[in-house]
DNA sequence: CAAAAAATCACCCTATAGGGTGATTGACAG
DNA sequence: CTGTCAATCACCCTATAGGGTGATTTTTTG
């Protein structure tokens, strides 16, 4: 079984070179290539020329940017979606990754790495270069780190989270079935025992799990 | 130069496999094998006999678990840990990604998938096999999805980012250059456009990205 | 260039939040 | 069995938040 492949890329030689490297592999067959992504999309829009291709997505794309793209695909078709970029950014690949890429490979990661990536797509997986996974690690790594607990009683937490979600003093005291008053004093000594001063802090502290 | 790595799985013919395997490469050394993470850690803490080791360590250990062992462990030192699990469960995954693993290779990825981890990993990447890659990049792909965007004028974006940091209207105020009375507007106009009627409640949609 | 939207400020008034102090009850540990 | 702590409630008072209305000026944009 053939996998399909359409690549875009606004630099002709990495465009060609890419091409000429995966159409010597014996099962791959590349479809198509476009220098901008409004081409490809204006394709897309009129035929329905690809089954289930893998699109290699180049990320700084004149005009439709590779980012904006992805939105704009999904709308029509939804290829797996392979993206290529010149740098590593944290940003770039976590924005890549949320719009609904399936993998992201770093250019400099050579060509072998974009057969594999595209291999282990072909086969249900995910591919992510090297340092580009040291990226998404360390997104989760530092997001979780060095932050002191916090363990409350039982109805100041109830409390909390009842705050978490916009609720009034007054309606967390009906639904706890309890005074506001006695509400109120839960609260108090919550921002106590959390050294925070008031509910936004609080939150903040609640939604990025140091409370428990 | 050698890569110094040490096995820590409790299952016998899983751990003699890799150490088979891996020191039939020519640029690999295994310096020592473990069934438990406890008499890794002891050893840990009794020597340095590791400058710079690559630690393969099992999530399914008996006893201290692997995800477990990581915190311990990198109170005493900072190897780089691969972790090796049998299947590929996000929230494990997740877990150990945020616990400081720089790695995560399912078993059923085969010993040269080990390998290739360790080699990338030796040069400062990241390795993720397939369906783990996928695991992770599922976890951003849902987290965004399916929520109408809300896009702000660039004052109201500004003062939501400070509301969500806990200041008050006369802090944003100050910070701005601006008079508490346009502070005050700027938040009227943004609950209409984001239809909520409190800071709880924008803040919330802030925090999961729906603001921009 | 004209209309729309963004940004600025003002004054009205009410609702909600939050700090302090103190009391009662029941559970649990030393 | 006595002190600590969670949970409950009450009253005092001030600060902060939020809704409505309306005005002026600048910026954006069709």
């Amino acid at each position: 079984m053939y996998t399909s492949v359409i690549i875009i890329d606004d630099d002709a030689i990495v465009r060609e070179s890419v091409r000429m490297f995966l159409e010597a592999q014996s099962d791959i067959e590349v479809i198509q290539c476009f220098g901008r992504a409004e081409d490809y999309l204006a394709e897309l829009a009129k035929n329905q020329f690809q089954p289930n291709h893998i699109l290699l997505l180049d990320i700084g794309l004149p005009g439709l940017g590779g980012l904006e793209a992805i939105p704009e695909i999904k709308q029509i078709a939804d290829p797996d979606i392979i993206m290529l970029s010149t740098y590593e950014e944290e940003d770039k690949i976590l924005k890549a990754l949320s719009l609904g890429a399936t993998s992201y490979i770093s250019k400099r990661a050579g060509l072998k790495a974009i057969l594999e990536g595209i291999q282990i797509v072909q086969k249900g997986g995910a591919y992510l270069s090297p340092a580009v996974a040291r990226e998404v690690v360390g997104f989760f790594a530092q997001s979780k780190r060095k932050k002191e607990e916090f363990e409350l009683p039982a109805r100041q937490y109830e409390v909390l989270s009842a705050l978490s979600e916009g609720r009034t003093y007054q309606e967390i005291a009906n639904e706890m079935s309890i005074s506001v008053e006695t509400v109120r004093s839960h609260i108090k000594k919550m921002y106590r025992n959390m050294q925070v001063k008031n509910k936004v802090e609080a939150i903040n502290l609640y939604m990025n799990g140091s409370v428990k």
